[in-house]
DNA sequence: TTATAGGATGTTAGCGCTCACACTATTAGG
DNA sequence: CCTAATAGTGTGAGCGCTAACATCCTATAA
């Protein structure tokens, strides 16, 4: 057996082939688990490979065979809990198959190309599939247009497209959150949404007032935030509130501003108001209250993503799928019932 | 000009080359921006480039080239936050210098062999350089057996290795974390470290004793925590915390816990205990109270760990390098004065 | 005018792999 | 014992690109 060659360049098929005393091609049956190969050629072969530290290059095989096993994914905003757990799950659930991922992030608010730009980029680097995770409105009509003929998927509820689409359902969840107010007895609840570009904030809010309005309810119009946990605060602190006794904000870091900054008006939460968050971040049931929102299985929504995916890219054209996924209402103790006697003073003082 | 072809195939080089009438090389130099190419050439090969809607394949050009223009990062529980915004911050940076990233992650304790099969992955896939986020001490001597030969840096305050290293001076952050806690008049402080097969934890939890004594205080063993809010709670509730009256928490996540039991078993923060954190999370100034955190500035990290490869790639063999970035002290609401009586009850009675 | 440098383009090979086919061993069937 | 099938292996081409060299132009100088 010739020993290992001390060079510095990665071995290649021909090198095992070499080592082995067979041809490159022999080498390549073995790797691909070929039928038709004797047991003791392949036991040679597996030696060489061991013995020349070979590491098969994709690269070169995704040449060959013009599939590159991999799948791109395009996410705004990696940094909210949200896209990020999505991108994880994705991740995990693409190796269960064999590919693997490549995402193009941007979290700027948009000079508007930012997606084109991405897809372009992710179709250079060879993919099979494209992802899109673009909680926004806009980001949609950019995909549809720069779509290069590949599967793809767009993470989001999506009322009718011509893509294949998975999501946790909005709707459900809002309606959910919504409905556990007004079992509780608020009559008078907020919506604090979060920026009405985003199609989850749209649905959350659309599903908050079809839900108060099927229970009877008025509902006053959203305030609007921009997902942080600053913007939370501020509503929390200086927004007016009239006589609501809870808020439905659209996601727990908004949630979590405005209970601080109802703390800081003078308003406890649950006692004077109730607040129901959406996601059920990690760290969300040790809020102070711990925070009643709304559970997404984001490992679920990976899992069905990739598997679309694979389906598109291996089975062919399946008619367009639009995968749905219940999400769950987690009670804890930022919600109660409301307060017995209506508060005047505070919330006049806070004025504008 | 010859109209754009129907074809589900990508357009390739050649394709553009009949379209512009010239040969696939010179469409090879403009793409490369080779000098000698006449403007009316470009022009027109610019020109047929659009038509032909053609986008280069980096994986042809990888192996042509034998660069891969790819940074393998390999990334040790990306859910977290400081794994998380660093994984965005190198891919940001990367991106800068015309590189892209592909991360294999495993949040799993570890079956041993992740390490090991996530290099080889990497390596399969086709990289220049690798990047390991790996904060357990265990990872490392893997990463240093199987490191195949690629330029490599680790993200992680090693004190002496052999590989590239750029990290957060987490003990200057620590230091100052207690330093501003025994400034307040705190003079039993206690310490909830993280897991201690994490460098990062026992950087910080040494620190905190050396600070200590340096001031002449008397340093507990360090509580072990696991990183999560539950852990902290857990602590917060039922640990004997003795007659401290603040604790150094080694993440925002175990102080927002800490904090939550703490107010469970009848103790105020800041008034009966304080608290100081570590990371500066972006929700960690809602938190009630705001939270005393150390900022670790990820972005910056990124930056220098890309430099610091792509220079290791273009130039190659310098010295080993090893960057420190310096944290910083973020003063909130979560500490303060230590109380004036000692409280006598309040601990006794949370028992275990 | 003619040689000549160098600017502008074309030709060929090869990166590491797989596909399609060709070929050689083996076995089974008549 | 020979043919035919099949198991096992090898050969050549080509995926889309770039490096290196070859060739062809065009301007300038002698």
């Amino acid at each position: 057996m010739t020993s290992e060659v001390e060079s510095s360049r990665r071995a290649s098929i021909y090198d095992v082939a070499r080592e082995a005393g067979v041809s490159h091609m022999t080498v390549s049956r073995v790797l691909n688990d070929h039928p038709n190969i004797r047991e003791a050629t392949k036991k040679r072969v597996l030696e060489a490979i061991k013995v020349t530290n070979y590491t098969p290059s994709s690269i070169a095989r995704a040449l060959a065979t013009q599939k590159a096993m991999r799948i791109g994914v395009l996410v705004d905003s990696p940094v909210q809990y949200g896209p990020n757990s999505t991108l994880r799950a994705l991740e995990s659930a693409a190796r269960q198959h064999g590919y693997v991922i490549s995402s193009v992030s941007f979290s700027a608010p948009g000079d508007g190309e930012e997606v084109e730009d991405g897809i372009a980029e992710l179709v250079t680097q060879g993919i099979d599939a494209i992802c899109v995770i673009a909680p926004r409105l806009s980001s949609l009509d950019k995909v549809r247009r720069k779509a290069p003929g590949l599967p793809t998927v767009i993470v989001q509820s999506e009322p009718a497209t011509e893509m294949h689409t998975v999501s946790v359902d909005q709707r459900s969840g809002a309606e959910s959150a919504v409905k556990h107010l007004i079992e509780l007895g608020h009559t008078s609840i907020l919506h604090l949404a979060g920026p009405m570009d985003w199609h989850d904030s749209r649905v959350r809010a659309q599903a908050f007032q079809e839900t108060l309005e099927a229970a009877g309810l008025v509902s006053a119009p959203p305030i609007i935030g921009d997902w942080s946990s600053d913007s939370g605060y501020d509503v929390g602190k200086s927004a007016d509130l009239g006589d609501a006794t809870a808020i439905f904000a659209s996601n727990d870091q908004m949630a979590l501003g405005l209970i601080h900054g109802l703390q800081e008006r003078g308003l406890k939460v649950p006692d004077d108001m109730s607040i129901v968050g959406f996601d059920d971040l990690p760290d969300a049931r040790h809020f102070l209250p711990p925070l009643t929102t709304i559970r997404q299985n984001f490992s679920d929504l990976g899992i069905q993503v990739i598997e679309l995916l694979v389906r598109a890219i291996e089975g062919g054209v399946s008619p367009y799928a639009r995968e749905l996924i219940e999400p769950k209402l987690m009670i804890r103790l930022s919600t109660g019932a409301p307060p017995k006697t209506p508060r005047a003073g505070a919330l006049a003082q806070a004025g504008r």
